[in-house]
DNA sequence: CTGTTAGCGCGTTCAA
DNA sequence: TTGAACGCGCTAACAG
């Protein structure tokens, strides 16, 4: 920086981080200094200087995905009045990207890292260790975190979302998934768990995934698609939410009743399915927080507190609507009041 | 870097940029050096020494609505294979925000800046015009860009939307908008301006706004009012297809038909309103091959490509679906056939 | 066309 | 506690 004032530049960056350590007197000096001149600092000269910068890595699969949209949030917020801030890419659900992109984040040293998932490959584990900072899996609970981890598990949540088809009634239950990134496919092992244990699986008529991205579209043709497959079906569940919804407007296209022909259950818990006709049970998921809670865990461990959680299982949760309420639809209210989503 | 095998370091970093000024022996051996040492350039040296960064700002007012996830989508494909990278950040619809996250990408030397809308205050307008670079404004038209703008009209493609409904014999034609941000007001002045010329107006029945955030629950809560204060309604247009849908499903609630006893257009053609049931008639906004063309425009700038255009209409398409389709309802396929999204 | 040099603005030593 | 000097890795301007 420029000549401060009377202030030695060095005293002055020293007052400007660590104001213990600096007189009241030569604090004010250089404050007023750094008023008077209109001082910023210069975060690339900062970088170089310290090897370090401000940047938190954010690495998702996909934009288009309201779910990372949702974790994205938490992140910015998480990271408001802080001097760090996020910087997102995705990977098109592609570790040969995720690779590059964390190459290119290598070479800017960042403050932390959040990646979604546990399935980076060996490469990716090895890159985002050498990076030497906070690194925080997301959007999933794993055995072997590279770092730390929060998130859910995805499979005990596939599996719970089949048990409350199942406690309903229903019999020969559909598992609809499209693009089947890990995390669906872990649903899927959920729904597995379930059906086997009722002694009610019969995959290779009950199952039916698309490697086409998740959409409402996709549902439609995903739920036509197992009817064709398996004409007595009666539910589904859907490893998103934006597939149950597309599901439940192929059923009313097609004038099976839902919840009475077919149950419906999705996943995420997406605002839209709170107010569909009729409303559609999901698996409420708290992306936001996860994003908050990442930056939290990131935060803590660069300011040295101590006992920061490692590995945090933020949970999930069954919202029945009416998209799945056989035994009890009639009592249920026509308007979903289970309406309070996570975020502000 | 570190000597670079028995390469001058600076003729290695002149064959990286400029490989014309170079013999193609020199350039060989700088490429055989830098694969050798695994040589990869730190931004923040560069940035540094040449007072300019390789990002390229984004600020929008919000991550939630997919309109903007739409945008940043086309940012990112427009800037792969090129030495920029994205940075996005939120205003949250706040000016005071803006202004405070321009002055943060001011200091980072941004190679390129893209802002949603051009309701920037003057302060802000300033900060951009003193970075020096590119700016771009995205999402709309407008008298006076401050450097370059794509988007498109807003006011006129509300007042398309509402001419549609006209056109379709619809007379007491509601607005229904959430949030109402500056383009949301436009697309109202549109609606007033379709309304006038058909001797229908009367904004003290019709209109109904909200500013809370835009959403499905949105959608429903504001018919409900609408219906609450003018019964005999009978088409509506919704500043967003996400109002639209709420709207849709509020119908059903009521056993209001649509489109007989109701007509609905939404705006921006999200997906879900293709595959509704009825499906939704929107105006289709281009908000992918925005990014993409913003982009454009930065890149050519930098690299001095003449006649850069300064100001592109990108347009808007009214997609006719069944939910205002009174007139010829009947022959509309029962499920919308215009179902191609402009994006991959 | 190639090699050399001097900073960019800051953090990090040291010495006072 | 404060001040001064050095260098982070690169670009830009110049010299050969």
């Amino acid at each position: 920086m420029a000549a401060k004032a009377n202030v030695s530049v060095i005293t002055a960056s020293r007052a400007l981080r660590q104001s213990e350590k600096v007189t009241p007197k030569t604090r004010a000096r250089v404050e007023a200094a750094v008023t008077a001149l209109g001082y910023v600092p210069n975060p690339a000269a900062q970088a170089l200087a310290s090897a370090r910068s401000r940047i938190i890595g954010v690495v998702i699969p996909s934009l288009t995905n309201q779910i990372f949209a949702d974790l994205l949030r938490g992140v910015m917020d998480g990271l408001e009045g802080s001097p760090y801030s996020p910087q997102f890419v995705n990977t098109r659900y592609l570790a040969s990207r995720e690779e590059e992109l964390l190459r290119i984040f290598a070479t800017q040293r960042p403050a932390g890292m959040i990646v979604a998932g546990i399935d980076q490959s060996e490469a990716a584990r090895a890159l985002l260790r050498a990076m030497n900072c906070p690194v925080v899996q997301v959007m999933e609970t794993g055995p072997d975190p590279i770092d730390m981890i929060v998130g859910c598990d995805q499979r005990a949540a596939g599996q719970a979302a089949v048990e409350h088809l199942l406690a309903q009634g229903y019999q020969r239950i559909g598992f609809l998934g499209a693009r089947m990134d890990p995390r669906a496919q872990r649903r899927l092992a959920g729904y597995r768990d379930a059906l086997a244990r009722a002694g009610l699986a019969d995959d290779a008529r009950l199952v039916m995934t698309t490697p086409q991205p998740s959409s409402f579209t996709t549902g439609g043709r995903l739920l036509s698609d197992l009817l064709a497959q398996c004409p007595d079906a009666d539910a589904v569940f859907c490893a998103n939410d934006d597939v149950a919804l597309g599901a439940l407007f192929e059923c009313q296209r097609r004038g099976i009743s839902v919840p009475h022909q077919m149950g419906i259950v999705g996943f995420n818990d997406l605002d839209v399915v709170s107010c569909s006709v009729p409303t559609i049970t999901s698996v409420r998921t708290l992306r936001y927080r996860t994003g908050q809670m990442a930056v939290e865990m990131i935060r803590a461990t660069l300011e040295d507190v101590p006992d920061v959680p490692r590995a945090v299982d933020i949970g999930f949760e069954i919202i029945p609507r009416q998209s799945s309420a056989r035994q009890d639809g009639q009592t249920l209210p026509q308007h979903s009041t289970t309406n309070s989503k996570e975020t502000p």
